[in-house]
Parts: structure tokens; C-alpha cells; sequence
DNA sequence: GTCTATAGATTGATAGAC
DNA sequence: GTCTATCAATCTATAGAC
């Protein structure tokens, strides 16, 4: 049995693996968890410090405040996601395969790191200024990255997009939420979730089929 | 000029009319701009009670606690959302239009309160445990609904939906997340996109042509 | 780098006058 | 029903020993 001092850090994500020292990544790992499961707001130094095993002030040694956990989460969280999204989309095939790639991959890490994606999607708001202005430069990069694939295949015809920004912000929305919704407990892997997903995103935006005559 | 004593809830949100006497309501009012502005937990009660022109004990003369402020904003906000969704379902025409129909006016609904879609949609996990169970149970309608449209177009040919689950959860997905992203400063109106919304959407559920020979 | 102890500020909620 | 005043708990962050 653990004692209560010992970390407690359960579901170790691999995206912060790089990080150190170790007590460094410890406390990062056990933030992305309290934050996931009950807000910054909601989440006390002492609960991320004892989740990692530490004393609470053994977080400021580390980490200068509470915010600068979260900005590190953040951004790790979308460049992550970014990466993901951008190598999908770089990726050889023509746009629907591009697209359909894009979309299983980019789901699928938001439901592998649904903790880290939570906190990535939906603790924005707490973050500072500066931070946040950092942070809204990640996020405009994915949209273009998706926007391109879609203008491409609108260009060539393999795709018909009569709205490019908003079906950008459609496809976007759809891959995010499920930060919101899934659960490792729930009747769907990550997987065949994307597959679902990149599947009604290529319906979304087949041509039309010329009916009648 | 207003004093700092004056009620200072701009965005009147129709949603919450019947609720008298008027200090509930402003202090309800006060609590659903509070709590999309910074979420739950962020939200001081003397923030929401100076919101409504009041001291911070005149809030426990018509709520008990702070949960209960949400659980009113949840309840109502989410009888409203479903209201919405069930009224487009139950209409006349053929499977495709009440599908258009709920998309447009779900999304509709998500854009025009986003504020008290936002409480609804992201503070769940601040309510007490009954309260959140009675909050769930409205949320499994509103998602029966859905996929009691879908289904009946699938049976009678007028759409091919191969995973019913999925796809009401995508669909589901698409409409909700409107409440995180939408500004009444951005280019569209809501019903612009709940009108492009459904048109997406049923462009996700339409049969594929049938191709080649 | 980590600990114990605690400062200093703020919070949700209550007491009691009017 | 509303106010002023305030309590008790809790929070972030720091000080100083080891």
C-alpha cells in the first residue's frame, strides 16, 4: 500500500515525458489530472504537490506559480496536437486521403489525451495575458493547417465546400469536443472513433451527386 | 451614470423571465455572465451579488448556496435546449427537414444564449451529485431526441446513418460546441450558422451515390 | 531541493440591526 | 428583504531550517 506521500500520479502521459527533473514532470503530471478533473480554479497547489507526492511548497521550486503550470500544460498540449495535425496533413495521398488522415489522427490524440486535451480546450480563460496570447497563436496554426487541406481539395474538385471558414470551424469543433464527451470507459477506442469521425467529415464535404438530369 | 450599487447585468437573457421576485432573477442573471466569464469555481459570490446591484449577503436570502445558482441556470438552461430540440423534431415534413430543422434551431439556441449555454455545457462538474444526476437524465433526452430523427430517416431510405451512436453524438458534438466558440462580434449571425450547420449535417447523413456501373 | 510553519488575502456563509 | 459586520475555513505563496 502507498503511503499518502507517495506519488499518486496514475495515468502518466507520454507527452510530458521530456520533461525534467523528475519532481518537475511529477507535479505536471499530477496538474494536468486535477485540472482535467475539476478546473484550475477548483484545483489547490496542495492537491497537485500531493499528487505528485510533495510537500506544497515544494511546487514553488519548480514552478513559480499555479498559472505557469497550466501555460506549460497548454502549451506542450497543443504543440502536441499541432504536430499531429501537421504531419497528417504533410503526409503523401491525394486531399481526401489528407483530410481523412487529419481527422482519425487529431481525434484520436484528443481521446488518448483526454486529460491533457481538457485542460488544452477548456481552461484557456485562466491563463495570463501574455500567455494566452502565446497560446491563440498555436491554435490559429491548426486552423490554417485544415483550412488548407480543405481548400485544396475545393480547388481541385475532390472536395465541395460551398463555406471554407465555416466548415473549417465545423470540422475543428467536431475533433475537439470529444476532449469534452469521451471516456476510456466508454464502448469506443480512440481508433475507431477517428475512423467514425474522418468518415462523416468526407460525407461532409463530397460533391454533391448530380441528380435527375 | 450608474452608481457601483446599480444592477449591472447587460445581457438579459429571456431564458430566465419567470423568475421572480426580481432580485432572483437578477442575481441569477448576475450568476450566468459571472460564470461563462471565468467558470464556477472563479466566481465569488460578491461578484455575482455586486452584478445585481446587491450586498454579498442578500444573495443567501433567494439561494442557499452558490451550487444552487448553477443548478437553477443548469436546469433551466438545459429545459430550454431540449424545449427547443423537441419542438423541431415533433414538426411536420419529412425526416430531413426535422433534422435540418433541430440542427438549425439547437445551434440556433447555442448561439444566441451562449452564455447560459456555456454554464450549461462546461459547469456540470461543479454540481452537487443529485443535482447532477437530475441534470444528466435531461441530457439523455435531448440525444433520444436526435437519434430518434436519424433513425426514422435511416428506416425509410432518406438517409444512410451506418453508426446511429456515432453519428447522434457527432451531431450532438457540432451543435454544442458553438457555446465555446461563438462572439456576437464574429462574422455570422447564429441563424447563419445554424443554417450551415444543417446543411453539413445532412450532407453527413445523405445516401452516397451510387457510382460507376 | 525538500521540508515545516505561517503570513496575508480572500472566500462562502451567518448574525443581528433595521 | 436588505444591510453592515464578521467568522471560520481555505487559499497562494514565502521564510527559514536542514
Amino acid at each position: 500500500m502507498a503511503s499518502e506521500a507517495e506519488p499518486q500520479v496514475a495515468t502518466a502521459d507520454e507527452s510530458f515525458e521530456g520533461v525534467s527533473p523528475d519532481a518537475a514532470r511529477r507535479l505536471l503530471l499530477g496538474a494536468v489530472e486535477a485540472f482535467a478533473e475539476r478546473g484550475f480554479h477548483a484545483t489547490t497547489t496542495r492537491d497537485i504537490a500531493s499528487r505528485a507526492g510533495m510537500s506544497p511548497a515544494a511546487l514553488y521550486i519548480h514552478y513559480k506559480t499555479k498559472e505557469e503550470l497550466l501555460f506549460q500544460i497548454s502549451k506542450v498540449g497543443h504543440e502536441r496536437s499541432v504536430g499531429v495535425l501537421a504531419e497528417a496533413a504533410e503526409g503523401g495521398g491525394g486531399d481526401s486521403e489528407r483530410l481523412a488522415r487529419a481527422v482519425r489522427l487529431f481525434v484520436r490524440w484528443h481521446a488518448e489525451h483526454h486529460t491533457t486535451a481538457r485542460v488544452v480546450q477548456y481552461e484557456l480563460a485562466a491563463l495570463g495575458e501574455e500567455h494566452y496570447e502565446e497560446i491563440v497563436g498555436l491554435r490559429r496554426r491548426s486552423e490554417e493547417i485544415l483550412r488548407g487541406v480543405l481548400e485544396s481539395g475545393h480547388a481541385s474538385g475532390e472536395f465541395e465546400v460551398t463555406d471554407l471558414r465555416g466548415t473549417t470551424l465545423a470540422v475543428m469543433s467536431l475533433c475537439i469536443d470529444v476532449a469534452r464527451w469521451y471516456s476510456p470507459s466508454g464502448r469506443r477506442s480512440p481508433d475507431e472513433i477517428g475512423a467514425l469521425y474522418a468518415d462523416l467529415v468526407l460525407r461532409m464535404v463530397a460533391p454533391r451527386a448530380r441528380r435527375g438530369g
